[in-house]
DNA sequence: CTGAAAGCGCTAACAA
DNA sequence: TTGTTAGCGCTTTCAG
């Protein structure tokens, strides 16, 4: 029944009188439009596919919220897959590929030349989301991972201290390389020397504490570290204080990474790196409905700036 | 072509010879089944809605995990909706239900009569997680919250506490309320009083805060608080100890409630009750399948046992 | 403004 | 085992 679709359809032409009729009907028997159905015919299933790795790292729980809430905002709903255990980025991409996905943010290692040129084949927008993928026919929106790592750098040079240490993340992620690196490119071009650098498994608690205890028990020990994560930064700093009796910011300082919940919570009051998350967002899906309009044939990248939040766990 | 479609449905009778032509061209073109035009004929979409109001709270990241990672496990997706801003808990059901879902689990505020008898209607399994509806024809899997209170209550009682306080989360949550009740009779059939007892707006670090500054600055200050929050928990620690000089446990025992990850730092080491999320994230899965098979016309509900976790922020 | 008819990509029932 | 036909619930022409 075409009547039927056009009530439903804004801005449609009807009648006030077949709308009425239609209406209450509807309302009479609980109908409501089969948005699948729908889809088939226009080709559009207003389904966004988010991909994600990191379930352990409660920033991406704000990330999360922001997507959530802002796609809904636009008329649009979230399709997530869990990458977390399995290597199997590829099967997950088949899966939300197969829901014929208007739009698709993957935040999660390595991206296969696979997604990208299925993405770019049946036309839908692919962007990474806080990862760098070395190349590829995709848009990337991301954190100034880069500048970050020498913002931390340069906080500390300032403080007076001399001896780095860089607490990183599992080894494979690109965002805990390039703060690694922003953060050693700016103690060189100070004329200084980044003195111990590890990597944790994950960017969680427990990897904080192990790391913390091979880094303070060892011969060159920093008196400045940097972690690539806020969690993984509470662990340096009860291992610092609890086991190894360092005052913080005396004998120690440290800076984390993206101003988690807690950081602020007066037992860590952690001086860290935020990432805009909520501009990242928007930007994300202010990409991706772009190109869902008109695809004019190029790529994306956007690196968001960082900004230090002052605490107390870094002397002066 | 029903070949194609054959050589897809696990299980249907096609030649090797076939399979493989149409696998080889499917190859070459980059072919995946649509599986929305799929769902037209099937009447399944293998879509689960998920609605979530706590995008504040990390251990709903860990709940996430689980849901997404058991769903994928049964060939299910998950579809995840936000109410967590605004009160349109019905409007997100509409959404959700009309991409026909062939399940649906809400943890989220008030569950409106709306969404159970549009699940009813049209067979919709519906699941309250961690939440616990007055009525209504719907399962429920949720943490033993009564019997959670009644550990806390316990163990501070056996720890020879005589003056308590409770601090409970939004007193809109069924969940906070029950926590409250059970701490509270297990209490007075011990014939001790609750001393003081008081709500935060949300399960946050600042809502903590603020409710421990009013009771340990209150004339009745009690030496015993239990929170529904691990989250919270923090808050009332940081002010004891860093605004009132409260060493914990001596002069202060603490107790909260989900054993989120952070709760082991040692900053906090608190003593938490902690609910089974993975089992019953499991347990929810297993209801929604099994009412996807066949639907006997009956509602359960599923109360699960929580666990007292012994650290260090409560004395003896 | 409204109805009829065709078709989106697929599966189900039936013949061959 | 395979091809044919109809139809899932909707939108979109195109006449009226």
């Amino acid at each position: 029944m075409s009547a039927v679709s056009r009530v439903f359809t804004p801005g449609a032409s009807v009648s006030a009188r077949m709308r009425a009729r239609v209406s209450a009907a509807a309302d009479k028997l609980g109908y409501m439009p089969n948005v699948l159905a729908r889809s088939l015919m226009t080709q559009r299933t207003h389904l966004v596919g988010i991909i994600l790795a990191n379930f352990n790292n409660p920033i991406y729980l704000t990330v999360l919220d922001h997507f959530t809430r802002t796609l809904q905002q636009r008329g649009l709903r979230t399709l997530l897959l869990n990458v977390s255990n399995e290597n199997d980025l590829e099967a997950m991409s088949r899966l939300v590929l197969q829901y014929s996905v208007d739009g698709l943010v993957v935040s999660a290692g390595a991206i296969s030349p696979f997604i990208t040129e299925q993405c770019v084949k049946r036309a839908i927008p692919l962007v990474a989301f806080a990862r760098r993928p070395r190349r590829g026919q995709l848009n990337v929106v991301c954190a100034d991972n880069v500048a970050g790592g020498r913002m931390a750098a340069r906080r500390l040079i300032d403080a007076g201290h001399r001896t780095f240490g860089f607490l990183g993340g599992p080894a494979s992620a690109s965002t805990s390389e390039e703060r690694g690196e922003g953060f050693r490119a700016e103690i060189e071009e100070a004329g200084l020397t980044l003195n111990t650098s590890a990597h944790a498994n994950d960017y969680g608690y427990e990897a904080g504490v192990h790391a913390a205890r091979q880094m303070l028990s060892s011969a060159g020990c920093p008196d400045a570290i940097f972690c690539a994560s806020d969690i993984t930064a509470f662990g340096v700093l009860d291992v610092a204080r609890h086991e190894f009796g360092r005052s913080v910011p005396d004998d120690l300082s440290v800076v984390g990474f993206d101003d988690v919940n807690l950081a602020a919570a007066s037992s860590y009051n952690l001086t860290t790196i935020s990432q805009p998350v909520e501009a990242m967002v928007t930007e994300t899906i202010d990409i991706l409905e772009g190109q869902m309009e008109t695809w004019t044939g190029a790529w994306d990248t956007r690196l968001m700036a960082c900004t230090c939040i002052e605490r107390g766990t870094v002397r002066q």
